[in-house]
DNA sequence: CATGAATGAGCGTTCATTCAT
DNA sequence: TATGAATGAACGCTCATTCAT
């Protein structure tokens, strides 16, 4: 990786800290400045515009998440374990602040970007379809595989995975402790279990 | 009400409105002379900071939300029939974008404010204090009216309602459509359905 | 008095204090707002302006001095003993804070006023001309009168005691004790003992 | 010296004087701009605030006047030739309009800052301070060396010399013209006279 | 006579961005 | 490639002032 390159990917680590934490319109390039010990000039070189570094800290950001995602379903094959395993990883990654901090992009981009920021919006749209097919497609070859029960509606359990993860991490974050998280991943255990055949 | 009240009342619904769309760091007092039709001195004989008036206007947003509970739950006792109005208000309150634009102010707030704010976070966390309350007695009441069945955690079940539904509120707002809040109703009212004796 | 007189005549005298504190571009009408317990409106009943109110105020405190000489120089006929009288007169009510707060309005006003404020400068101008003219004519009166040595130059002599009076002031106000305004004073007093014939 | 030091010299220079003319308040970021060439952010740059940049163009300014005291007093060590030497380093400056606009910068922000600026009230001090002790040592020293008669008070010498001078310049700025602090000056070249041994 | 409610201009400061070096 | 030095626009806020009530 050329030096351009490694500083280029500095930047866009620290950056999405800042990002995810304070929000795009809450961070200022003095803060990414503060953050990479980089100069405006030196900034500016590998992006053209905060928006554009903005959106490169997004896909970042959601890389962790997916790889951690790939990481952890690596090996599994049954549609329960599958998707017991996407609601450990998203709690078990969340939980641990080293890994990402100031939550998860998707939700905290979603929430921030309302109208106002339309690139943004869409990343983060693209981001959820991806989580959202990942679930879907472990159902419905669930389904196929008759490891989940063939009444299940796929895009509706995807809908309440993700729904009741993203409301969860919200109140965790919200109170700084890890206990809603936590009830709502039970809870969705329980569901999943409601799911198997 | 004097000129003064109806000013600063107006003052404080343009405002609840930009704000909750918008986010605090998002909005500038610019955003708000516009919605307003006030001149800056103007906004500022009424509020003396932006943060005054930010704080107004998420107490004004959540006003409107516990209203619209109040108003719905009213003349209902059965406490199953109690949770559900509340998944139904909420759903129909956010769908109905007349009533409070840019979703709901709790989960705008908690996630606009990541350190960034503490007096809107600590407010923010008072009306979670407020809804979690609110679901956790329809709870724990049902159950001593056995009505809801006695092995029921009150606060993992409030928990879960209010995550999914503020989860399914995010996906709705993301996609601009209204299924995935629908979708995490419907789950809703299936899981209240298991509570009932 | 009418009431409009009292009340302009309280603007007055709490926004004098309030200019010869903090100048005329450090105070604002919010100040004297505070000080005086009235509205904007209030106070732009009987002022028009900033300006014609700052000048009200300096006519005020000037006032105040001079009627303090006056006072101290009735019955006090020989020019050595009125020279003293004014020195000790000056002392006296620039030691005294509960009379007049901030110093010499006319030095305050001499320096704040440099070129920013044509008409106040004037009125420093005029009331400096008061005091420069008193002292001359006591000495002219003086000589004629055989009380002073006839090689005194009056205007110098004159320019000796304000001088003197005004910058041992100065210093007496920017350490906040009354040391050099005293040491000023002796040497004044020692000074005009040179005059006496 | 860098590009950077050279405009901040150039800042601070053309500060200083509209600083001594027009006070602290007086000032207004605009006036500096106007001054120096530069826009606001060009001037944040080598500056964080207006504090900031106030204290340092009082530096230079008082730096100035005390170059011209060293400069004036090399090679002269009788005591009474330096503290002729002063009188006139003082008003030969103060009357040379190209070296230092707004007159004496001590006796300024002396009165310009009354409470009002406290960290420039110290400033200010400190640099009547160095004054003070300059003539007192003078004066003790030139006791010493049998030079100065031994009942002098060095304080109350400094004091008086100080305070004619200060005073004789205020009034020389309010008229407009140099008589004022002539005459001051003559004063105390006469007084200076008596110390002599 | 005094207040309340508003304005437009300006305040000190920070923003995202540019570009010569 | 990174910095230094600058800009113009916008920021949140206060100013002196007005005028209907």
């Amino acid at each position: 990786m050329s030096k351009a390159q490694i500083t280029k990917e500095h930047i866009i680590q620290q950056a999405a800290a800042v990002f995810n934490q304070q929000g795009y319109a809450g961070t200022s390039m003095s803060d990414i400045m503060r953050a990479t010990g980089l100069k405006k000039g030196g900034i500016y070189n590998h992006f053209k515009s905060k928006d554009e570094l903005a959106i490169a800290a997004f896909d970042f950001s959601v890389g962790l998440v997916q790889t951690h995602y790939a990481d952890a379903l690596r090996g599994k094959h049954h549609a329960i374990d599958r998707l017991q395993t996407v609601v450990e990883a998203f709690c078990s990654l969340m939980a641990n602040p080293s890994t990402i901090k100031g939550g998860c992009p998707i939700l905290n981009t979603a929430i921030d970007s309302d109208d106002t920021h339309p690139s943004l919006r869409r990343k983060a749209r693209q981001a959820m379809d991806d989580w959202y097919r990942l679930l879907g497609k472990i159902i419905t070859l669930g389904i196929e595989h008759r490891q989940v029960t063939s009444s299940t509606d796929a895009q509706a359990a995807a809908t309440v995975i993700i729904s009741t993860l993203e409301g969860g991490l919200m109140m965790t974050q919200l109170y700084g402790k890890p206990d809603h998280l936590l009830q709502a991943r039970q809870h969705l255990l329980d569901y999943i279990e409601t799911l198997k055949i």
